[in-house]
DNA sequence: TGATAATATTGAGAAAGTCAATGATTTGGC
DNA sequence: GCCAAATCATTGACTTTCTCAATATTATCA
């Protein structure tokens, strides 16, 4: 039996080419989909995420290395572990990361006193001086991706994130 | 030669347990990466998806494949490149999530009867029914991460994140 | 008509994520 | 103090996801 409903019925795509850079998403727009924040902070993770890995690309960083190096700059004096809880990394994915940055000496692992088994991870004057660069290129990134939101709106949209987050 | 800077100054995690469920990141709340929405978004987009993820499980459904299925109940009849570029999904990905999704019967490739390379997305019958039970459960998820949200800072949010993605 | 581009598809390879096992160490109960 | 259980970093195997190039088919356009 047919199912009941004919397709295709409603599509007119490349008639009207958008004014704007954008393609034929107006379409989708008004799809349920649309308005789930699951699927709005997917998107807007992934574009800012290209982005900045596209500015980070010359410093020979990637977003993730990126965030560790912050991390280690920030004189919070993170553990591994710690680092990973907050990063949502696995710990296996930390040794892998910090391994890299450790190589190109710009973090170092230091012994944490109250606990042998933990090692605790801080920047090198090289670490910083990268970190101060990249820094210029992922604020440069986020500028770039919350040009539609006004200073004001930047603050609220940080400040809801912050409380869904935390 | 010793290093300059003494690491391991500051740091007090294992004395005060936190009286919430939280652990030890009040710690680094206060470090810049906290306050990129980068980061912000990418946290979020990490716990929604787990969350959903664990609540799509006992459907046999990921939010990948909860997307697509979505996409092709939402009668805008997407064909296969504008639902990637619409999910930022690379073309292979598609296919391969379309073959899964066409294998259980939920969805169907139709001819584009404006354009016989391409293939538009349509829901079946059972398809339907299956986003119906899903929709439940991504909107439970959605509701469990913005719990903290008042449904006007909910509305907000939406806006704001919608504002800069599309 | 013929050249160029776009669509879905395949396949290969890299990157990222997941998970279990291990040695060293700490913690907590006794 | 001692022993069992838990925790931390690490390794390695494995799966999933991403990225990219090549291809056959079809559209577009000069």
């Amino acid at each position: 039996m047919p199912p009941s409903t004919t397709a295709a019925s409603a599509a007119a795509p490349s008639s009207t080419k958008s004014a704007t850079s954008e393609g034929s998403e107006e379409r989708f727009l008004h799809s349920p989909l649309a308005r789930e924040v699951a699927f709005l902070t997917a998107r807007a993770r992934g574009r800012g995420n290209a982005l900045a890995n596209q500015l980070l690309a010359d410093l020979d960083l990637k977003v993730r290395h990126f965030s560790v190096l912050a991390m280690a700059c920030s004189g919070t004096n993170p553990s591994q572990r710690e680092l990973g809880g907050f990063l949502d990394l696995d710990p296996s994915q930390v040794v892998a990361l910090v391994d890299v940055l450790e190589g190109r000496g710009v973090i170092r692992r230091e012994p944490d006193p109250r606990d042998r088994r933990s090692k605790i991870l801080v920047a090198t004057e090289a670490g910083q001086e990268l970190y101060a660069q990249a820094a210029r290129r992922t604020r440069e990134a986020e500028d770039q991706t919350l040009k539609k939101l006004s200073s004001a709106e930047r603050d609220q949209l940080r400040e809801l994130l912050a409380r869904i987050v935390f």
